[in-house]
Formats: structure tokens, C-alpha cells, sequence
DNA sequence: TTGCAATGCGCC
DNA sequence: AAAGGGCGCATTGCAA
């Protein structure tokens, strides 16, 4: 299928985009008339739609029968199976329409992630890169999917009418209407391929052993027949389903957002035009120019040979209107002058390249812990201050405080600084959140945003594109409380239910710690029941009920008896925090004392008391890295999915860290996507739930959302918890429990988050989509790295053989849908 | 004008 | 010697 009028980088395929062609093919054996196996349908021809609708019931269900369609080749093609290579794009575009499909039996791009997760890098799964690999299909007959650049790209005629090394590519409607015999080839071979790779993978699949808990279930087809199949179609109706957003909210929102931001802009660009004027004009948001300002003239950490310049010009939008020397008038953007502020700051953190960092944490080590309200420019303030009024403390200031002098100046700095991150996080959340959702391109008619749920990590989690719901802040940071814009239809409620420590959990599971395993089953705060453990002096204070591990008010008590050990002995329960979800992740010593700020051999010697009764977790991970640098190569999931990794022989040694950190933390992670993979795959199939009308909407890792009517909230909540605390068939195979917190409410706000969407699709049919809208396609010849993004415009699938020979000859005969036939042969000369 | 690398930041 | 797993995405500044 091609698609045209969307543009796939920005748009949501649902409301989005329109099919111009598409082509079908069913195997080799299939004939369409004439010897023909491969059938292309033009979209663009006159009566275009009209043909659509003939094929409405090849779509839909064969309850849906129409008319005006042969009622022999409906009932034939309607019991076929359909194969996509990123079925989320395809069903989508088809549903613009108005059908539903039905009959999705493989999704191929999943299937290929199954097969091997660490393509991302080399390859990529995309149709052309999947079909063109050798490893994955290796059919000497055939030949892989060839890409739109390579058949119709041309090189750009420069200015000069040289050949320039861009390469564009017509619009996709000139293509089919003016290239036509190659476009037919090129959209035929689409569906070939899909087909043909779908074969492939079955065979690979087929040959991996599908083990859970060490016992054999059969192999990874049934894995994925089990799992990822249905899976992928729930994903696809929640993207369709999407997320009503109260605009109004959002817009308001933004004013105050830009409001603050710009505040606190020029409270930083005030302080820094004292030391150097141009930078009243300068670009908070650049780091480059932070970076030149703060730290110029330092060396590169890696190279020391290079070093940043002592000053530089900086290109800015001419907002003041200034008319540089020898212009006549203001031009559109001029060049101010940034020096560094002041050489005795000294940088502390670097970036990967070498280079001085200017990250949030960066500066807030620079600032210190101080308020970004302060503005010393301001008269009033600064006479506060003098008289002592304000209760800063010099302790709290940062590095800069001593770097600019200290006293006032120092002061000024900190404060400025500060203000500076301030200006970066109101950014961020702008440019992340309150603009996008606002926006059309991510939602449909209806006002839902329908953003796209992907399996595409390597770990098996899903990811959420356009918009990223993944990273909305949390509850607590979330200072424009952007989740309440996030609403229920009116009527509708929603429950937002999320897993209580499900990392921890898996991890305490698949190492078998007894440690963990107790304080889980003991309840109450597990950070707190840590760090009992790891310190003498704090399990002692608890058995002598000097402090409590946790406290639950009893009616007339408005404060514990003695104190919380959360209170008490903060700072321990602090690093007991970092430490349950770091060494999970596989973080060394080394790391935590610059987390922490504190010696290596400090570092080390928590870790080691953390480690002290948690002797199988140390255990496990260190099989797990024998088993990702033996011949094994892989490590997997609790519902077993593999991760494969590189041969160790192969690389360096931090690459080997890599791996071994890796190793630790895929199971943990990943495990944890198949809890909540099956749970929401319980809740799919939860009848009741259907019954009374609740549908799923987003997860975000360990968190659902669903939707439906209010009245059945209290009803439809306990049946989620029910089926996120057993979400194995209606069981728990784990050692441990599974917590769930599940709330109903009228908005985000009250619970937390979460949300995604897919794409993927595979075999008898080839829909092309192109995208770009009337752009022209434009790519540099050396961008030779396969990207979803081409994948994701195209949709291919093909109908499963079981009567594809019939099929295929009842639908060439009907001349009134076929304007051309194509057969794979002829495709895809190469240039 | 467009694409890209580097950087940074949010989440779990 | 360095040492955090997994993502998406925005912006900047530069290259083609």
C-alpha cells in the first residue's frame, strides 16, 4: 500500500493519510489470470474510491457483506488470513476509511524483533532491510525489497546544473501516474517480500526452543502465535481507541509556562550581560553558548590538544532591530560576541565527547541548593538580603558562589544559575508536552490523541511515539500538572492502575532472594525494610521501637508515636532507594560516588552492604554475564524471549561492560514487559469488561490506562487488579506477589501514567503508502542507514494460502478492480 | 532547505 | 581507565 497526504515523522496514521494503490500477492502458485500472480490496484484512476469499496469486504468481516460485491469472491478472500509487515500504519489508513480489518495473522515486523531484538543498529527492521538481509532471507530466487530512493531517486540539479549529491523523490502520485510500469513492479514487490519474509521467519522461529522456567513450551512461533500475535492487535485497537485531551487546559497552561520561563531568562541574561553584555541577548536554551559562557577557554577532558575558544560569535534572531555596521537596515538575524564570564569556574562534569557539561545536574552542582526567585538585580531584593532577611544559608550555595567571589557576587551567581535550570525544565516541558498535544497531527477527528505503541526496544518494553506519553514528568515533579489534561469522555471515567515495585520484584523472583522475597511478603515500605538491613545501627533502633519501619494512623493519632524511619534515618533509606534500582541496572561503585558525591571506597562499601544479604542477586547477575560472553550469547525474559548479544571475542572492553551491564538488566526489564503484556492481554480478554464497556487506552511500562462508563468504575477497577495480580491465565508463577494500586478518576492527575502504540504488519497483500504529502522526498545519497521512519509509511502484508488459488482467480477476473498486473519478475530493475 | 550529530532531559 | 539498563524527542549548530 502507498499512502499519500500524511507525513509519517509527524503525523498519527489514524484521521491521517490516504491509500493510492495497493498489490496482492499470494505465493507463486496463485494465479490471477494470464499466469499472474501478483495483482496491483490503482487508487488514483478514476473511480479510485469506487474500487475501494469493492474490496471493503476483503477488509472488514464476512458478516459484513455487501452488494455490490461478487458475493462468490467476498466469501473466498473473507476466510484468509492476513500477514502484515507493520500492521498499526496499514490498519489505520484502511480504518480512514471507514472499514474495519479483520483477519490480522502476523505482523512480520515483530516477528523479526522476536527473532533477534539488537537489529536497531545493524539493519533495522524495516521491509527493505529485513528482505535484503541474507541472514534472514536467503531465497536466491528472490530478491529483497529495493528502496523508493534506489528506483526513483535522482540526483538534485544544483543551481550550476551540475548533478548534486542530493537525492530527491517525486511525490508518489507523479510516480504512479508518470512512472508507471516501475511504480507497478516497485508496489508489487512490496507484497512479494512480505511474503516471502514472512516464510522465513516462521522457519526461524520454528527452529528456536521456546523454554519457560527451564521446561520446553514449544518453540518461538507458538511464542509468538501465543502472545505477540494477539498482542500486536490489542496494541493497534489502543491506538485507535486514543486519549481525549482538554485543549483549553493546555492553553492555558502555556501562558503561564511561557510567562515563567521568560522571567527567569532574563534574570539569567541580566546577570551574565554584567561580566559580558552580549549575552543580554544570548540564547538560553543553546548549550553551546552556556557551554562558551561558563566554561570557555577549558581543555577537551579526552583530547588535549583541542579546547573550547576563549570567545566566540554566535548567530541570534535580530530581535532588537540592531543595524549592524555597514547595513543599512536591521537583518533578520546578527551576530553577538560571547566570552566567558569568569575563569575561575571550574567544570566538574564532562560530556561523553570530553567536552565541560552543561546538563541540569552540572549546574545545579554550580548552584548549589538555592531558589531561583531571587533577582539581584532587583533593588528591593538585594537591600532584603543586606539587612539578613533572607534565610540563605551559604552552605546550600553552590561552586559558582566561590568562583565569582563569593559574598554578593557569589551569591548572585548561584541564584542566576539556578534560575538558568529553571528556564531549561520549563523548556523541555513546552517543547515535549504542552505544544505537541495541542497540536493536530497527533489526533484525529475526535479530538483523542492517538499516538503509536511500539514493540521496538531490545528489551521487549514498548515504546510511545508522537507524543513520547513515556516521559510526561511524575506525579510530583509535574509543576503544570499536565496530566490533568489527560480527561475521560464525558460520562466516562478512567482507571489508571500501575505495579508497585515490579522491577524489584522480578528481580527478587528470578534471583530467588530470600532477603527480597521477605521483605515483599512483609510489606509495607520496602526502601525503608532495605535499609534496615544494610545498617546495624538502624536495625537495631527499629528492634528496640526507637523508630518505625512504617505507620498506618489509627483513628485519633494525627502523628506517630516515635519516628518514621523514613524520617529518621533519611539519608540511609535514601541510598537504599538508589541502590534497589541501580544495581538492577547494573551501576558499578564508581558511578554512585559521583551520584552521591562521595569516595569510591564509601560507594563500595555501601554496595557491599547492600549486596551483604542479598548474596543471590550477586549470584544470578554473575551468570547472566557468564551466559551473555559464553558461546550462549544470550540472556532471556521470564517468559522466555531471548536477547542476543555480540560475540565478546569481537569487542573492547567497554564494550564488553556494556554487554554485562546489559545482561543484568534485560531479564529484570524485560521480564517485567511480559508482566504487563499478559496482564494487559487478560484485560483484553476480560469479558466482562467488554460487557460493561471499559477499554483499554495506554501502558506505560508498569502502568495501564482504560476507559468506560462511570457507573461500572468500582466494578471494572477490581477486575484490572484482578488481572494484573494473576496476569498468567489467570495465574501468578512468580515467588512473589504482584502489587497493583488501581484508581478511577476523571483525569491523569489522580493516578499515575502511562501510554503507547504500535506499527507493524505481512502477506498477500501489499498496500503502499507514501507520505510526505506533496513534498518532495528528499535524502543525501549517503544516507544509507534504514530507518523505521521508511518503514513505518509503508504497509505489506499477504493473505495465508488456504484457498489463495481461488481467491487470486476470482479477483483478477474482476477486471473493474484490476487496471494492471505485475508479476514479480518483472519488478525491481535495479539501477 | 534539510539532515545529522551532539547534547540534554523526561520517564520507568 | 571508566564504569547505568531501556527508551523518545527537542534544540542547536553545522554540513551538504
Amino acid at each position: 500500500m502507498q499512502v499519500a497526504k500524511i507525513d509519517v515523522k509527524q503525523e498519527t496514521p489514524v484521521d491521517h493519510g490516504e491509500m493510492i494503490c495497493f498489490s496482492i500477492y499470494s505465493g507463486p502458485e496463485a494465479d490471477f489470470g494470464n499466469g499472474k500472480s501478483c495483482i496491483w490496484v490503482d487508487l488514483l484512476a478514476e473511480g479510485g474510491k469506487t474500487i475501494l469499496a469493492e474490496f471493503a469486504p476483503f477488509f472488514e468481516d464476512t458478516s459484513i457483506k455487501k452488494a455490490m460485491f461478487p458475493s462468490l469472491i467476498l466469501l473466498s478472500l473473507c476466510r484468509h488470513l492476513v500477514v502484515w509487515h507493520n500492521y498499526s500504519f496499514d490498519n489505520h489508513i484502511i480504518e480512514n476509511y471507514g472499514f474495519k480489518v479483520s483477519g490480522f495473522h502476523a505482523d512480520t515486523m515483530h516477528m523479526a524483533r522476536l527473532w533477534d531484538s539488537s537489529r536497531q543498529t545493524e539493519g533495522g527492521y524495516s521491509l527493505e532491510a529485513l528482505s535484503g538481509d541474507p541472514r534472514v532471507c536467503h531465497d536466491e530466487n528472490l530478491i529483497g525489497k529495493v528502496s523508493m530512493k534506489t528506483i526513483f531517486g535522482r540526483g538534485k540539479v544544483k543551481k550550476d546544473g551540475s548533478n548534486g549529491k542530493i537525492i530527491t523523490i517525486p511525490p508518489v502520485e507523479d510516480l504512479q501516474r508518470e512512472e508507471r510500469k516501475l511504480w507497478i513492479c516497485y508496489s508489487a514487490l512490496d507484497s512479494i517480500s512480505t511474503l516471502n519474509l514472512y516464510e522465513s521467519l516462521k522457519r526461524k522461529l520454528s527452529g528456536m526452543e521456546w523454554k519457560v522456567d527451564g521446561r520446553i513450551e514449544g518453540t518461538m512461533l507458538d511464542f509468538y502465535e501465543k502472545y505477540w500475535q494477539p498482542f500486536g492487535e490489542l496494541l493497534v485497537t489502543m491506538e485507535t481507541e486514543g486519549m481525549l485531551v482538554d485543549r483549553s487546559y493546555l492553553a492555558e497552561v502555556e501562558k503561564v509556562a511561557r510567562a515563567e520561563q521568560q522571567v527567569a531568562g532574563n534574570r539569567f541574561r541580566n546577570w551574565a550581560s554584567k561580566y559580558c553584555p552580549d549575552a543580554k541577548y544570548m540564547n538560553v536554551g543553546s548549550d553551546t553558548q552556556l557551554r562558551l559562557l561558563l566554561f570557555g577557554g577549558t581543555l577537551n577532558s579526552k583530547d588535549q590538544n583541542e579546547s573550547l575558544p576563549l570567545e566566540k560569535d554566535f548567530k541570534v534572531p535580530n530581535i532588537e532591530k540592531v543595524i549592524e555596521e555597514g547595513k543599512k537596515a536591521p537583518t533578520k538575524f546578527r551576530n553577538i560576541k560571547l566570552c566567558r564570564l569568569e575563569s575561575k569556574l571550574e567544570p566538574e562534569m564532562y560530556t561523553a565527547s570530553g567536552w565541560p557539561s552543561v546538563c541540569g545536574d552540572a549546574l545545579k552542582t554550580l548552584a548549589g541548593k538555592v531558589s531561583a526567585e531571587f533577582d539581584f538585580t532587583d533593588e528591593a531584593q538585594v537591600l532584603e538580603t543586606k539587612e539578613g532577611v533572607s534565610e540563605d544559608k551559604e552552605a546550600a550555595y553552590g561552586t559558582a558562589y566561590a568562583a565569582f567571589g563569593g559574598g554578593l557576587k557569589g551569591k548572585e551567581a548561584c541564584h542566576a544559575i539556578a534560575a538558568l535550570c529553571e528556564v531549561c525544565s520549563i523548556d523541555s516541558l513546552i517543547s515535549n508536552f504542552i505544544l505537541p498535544l495541542q497540536g493536530s497531527h497527533i489526533s484525529g477527528k475526535n479530538g483523542r490523541i492517538h499516538g503509536s505503541l511500539n514493540i521496538n526496544t531490545e528489551t521487549g518494553r514498548l515504546s510511545a511515539r508522537r507524543p513520547s506519553l513515556q516521559n510526561q514528568p511524575a506525579l510530583e515533579k509535574d509543576r503544570y500538572k499536565i496530566r490533568q489534561a489527560f480527561v475521560a469522555a464525558p460520562g466516562n471515567s478512567l482507571i489508571v492502575a500501575d505495579y508497585g515495585q515490579l522491577e524489584l520484584r522480578i528481580l527478587a523472583h528470578l534471583a530467588n532472594c530470600k532477603s527480597m522475597l521477605d521483605a515483599f511478603k512483609a510489606g509495607g515500605d520496602f526502601h525503608s525494610r532495605t535499609a534496615m538491613n544494610m545498617y546495624p545501627h538502624i536495625r537495631e533502633a527499629v528492634e528496640q521501637k526507637s523508630v518505625l519501619l512504617e505507620w498506618h494512623p489509627q483513628p485519633g493519632e494525627d502523628k506517630p508515636p516515635v519516628p518514621l524511619l523514613k524520617d529518621a534515618f533519611a539519608s540511609e533509606r535514601r541510598k537504599a532507594k538508589m541502590l534497589n534500582f541501580s544495581i538492577a541496572y547494573g551501576k558499578t561503585a564508581v558511578g554512585l560516588s559521583r551520584d552521591w558525591k562521595v569516595s569510591v571506597k564509601e560507594a563500595k562499601e555501601t554496595v557491599a552492604r547492600w549486596y551483604n544479604e542479598r548474596k543471590e542477586v550477586r549470584n544470578w547477575q554473575d551468570e547472566r554475564k557468564k551466559e551473555a560472553c559464553s558461546t550462549k550469547r544470550c540472556v532471556h525474559t521470564l517468559l522466555g524471549r531471548a536477547r542476543l548479544f555480540p560475540s565478546v571475542d569481537q569487542v573492547t572492553s567497554s564494550q564488553r561492560g556494556h554487554i554485562e551491564r546489559a545482561a543484568i538488566n534485560t531479564p529484570v526489564q524485560g521480564s517485567a514487559a511480559d508482566v504487563a503484556m499478559c496482564a494487559m492481554l487478560e484485560i483484553s480478554k476480560n469479558l466482562r469488561l467488554k460487557e460493561l464497556g471499559w477499554r483499554l487506552l495506554l501502558q506505560v511500562h508498569d502502568e495501564v490506562i482504560l476507559e468506560g462508563p462511570t457507573e461500572s468504575g468500582e466494578e471494572a477497577k477490581a477486575i484490572v487488579v484482578e488481572c494484573m495480580s494473576k496476569p498468567f491465565d489467570g495465574k501468578n508463577i512468580l515467588r512473589v506477589d504482584l502489587s497493583v494500586d488501581a484508581k478511577c478518576a476523571q483525569n491523569w492527575i489522580m493516578g499515575p501514567i502511562q501510554s503507547s502504540w504500535i506499527f507493524h504488519s505481512a502477506f498477500f497483500f501489499s498496500l503502499f503508502f507514501c507520505h510526505m504529502g506533496n513534498r518532495h522526498l528528499c535524502l543525501p545519497s549517503n544516507n544509507i542507514r534504514p530507518k523505521e521512519a521508511s518503514s513505518v509509511r509503508r504497509a505489506e502484508f499477504s493473505i495465508v494460502r488456504r484457498t489463495g488459488n481461488s481467491v487470486a482467480h476470482h479477483l483478477a477476473r474482476n477486471a473493474r478492480c484490476i487496471s494492471d498486473i505485475a508479476v514479480w519478475k518483472d519488478a525491481a530493475p535495479r539501477r
